[in-house]
RNA sequence: GGCUUCAUAGCUCAGUCGGUAGAGCAGAGGACUGAAAAUCCUCGUGUCGCUGGUUCGAUUCCCGCUGGAGCCA
């Protein structure tokens, strides 16, 4: 089995600089794990890694896509499992760095999404209509009814597949030889961090950046998914504070940790590092010792 | 100084015609196989500001005190 390293943990908590010592160390290329970098144009509000920051290592899966164009871990396992070879045939060290563990997972593991599928759209039904839709072709279904998306979710796949979607196989098969290395801290130190991120991401233009992307009048999943662009423009449109909205970005961050943290603990077997701010370089000797 | 009004969960507030109380937000835990930084589920004991009185029983009524807001001087 191919050999892939794996860092992960929640927003703000260090990845990116751990991902380039390693990199440095190991002879390592970088493929980002995050859902929202693959964008272009969105990079302060996501922490994409600066050209200065990524200190010349090989960054993979960045700036892939324009705002209008959709991705999803469909798209994310085909692109990683290509680059992890193409990685390991220039005789590298691939690193997956990022904290969208869905994607992560699907890539790695033997997830099974056989071919592209026809969108359906469902906005004419509200939501209690599509489960009671869902409960007629697939009477099995888990799928909570307040879920609007798992619910046309699991639609789509029926028209699809023709099959019920809890009928739908799940495997928990690894396909690489994984080493996981997870970051943590505790919670208050890390919600400290994430407000504090926010201020500098304001500092380093996080305003500009997200009126011009208000400015194109794309409001695609894309642009609408992040934390840092669509809490700002209630802002832009003259209906909230700034200050109100930057407290929503906040907020949005920390509970987006909290499920990061859930996800983690839950689907995936990590070893967990716990950081030490003061000196960074004390975590990066830990993780490198173990790993080598 | 006088009058009025407010004081209940970390925050904003509801409520108890007297039988020790409940929402939203925050916070915590969980789910997750094609939107995942998305989406969804579960979890609410707190000297009901302090002191005394009436009462079988007061957070609820009454006196006083403290603090905030408003009006009049």
């Amino acid at each position: 089995m191919e050999k892939v390293i794996v860092i992960v943990g929640p927003t703000a908590v260090g990845k990116t600089a751990l991902s380039i010592a390693i990199a440095k160390q190991l002879n390592g290329e970088i493929i980002n794990a995050d859902s929202t970098q693959v964008y272009k144009y969105m990079n302060i509000a996501t922490a994409k890694a600066t050209p200065e920051e990524q200190e010349g290592i090989p960054h993979h899966l960045l700036d892939i896509k324009e705002l209008e164009e959709d991705y999803s871990v469909y798209d994310f396992q085909k692109d990683v499992r290509k680059k992890i070879q193409e990685i390991h045939q220039r005789g590298k060290m691939p690193i997956l760095v990022g904290g969208t563990g869905f994607y992560i997972k699907a890539a790695l593991y033997d997830y099974q999404f056989d071919h592209e599928e026809v969108k359906e759209n469902y906005e004419d039904y509200t939501t209690e209509e599509l489960y009671q839709q869902l409960l007629q072709e697939d009477p099995q279904t888990e799928i909570h009814p307040h879920n609007r998306k798992r619910i046309e979710r699991a639609l789509t796949y029926i028209k699809n597949h023709h099959q019920p979607y809890s009928e739908k196989e799940k495997t928990e098969t690894c396909l690489y030889d994984v080493t996981w290395i997870g970051l943590t801290t505790d919670r208050e130190t890390l919600y400290n961090r994430i407000n504090k991120r926010v201020d500098v991401m304001l500092q380093n233009g996080l305003l500009e950046e997200a009126k011009m992307i208000y400015s194109t009048g794309i409001r695609s999943k894309a642009v609408m998914t992040p934390i840092g662009y669509k809490e700002l423009f209630p802002y832009f449109d003259g209906d909230s504070s700034l200050e109100e909205c930057i407290d929503k970005i906040k907020q949005h961050s920390r509970n987006y940790a909290k499920r990061q943290y859930t996800w983690f603990r839950n689907q995936m077997n990590i070893m967990w590092y716990d950081v030490d701010f003061d000196n960074f370089s004390n975590t990066i000797q830990k993780v490198l010792h173990d790993i080598k």
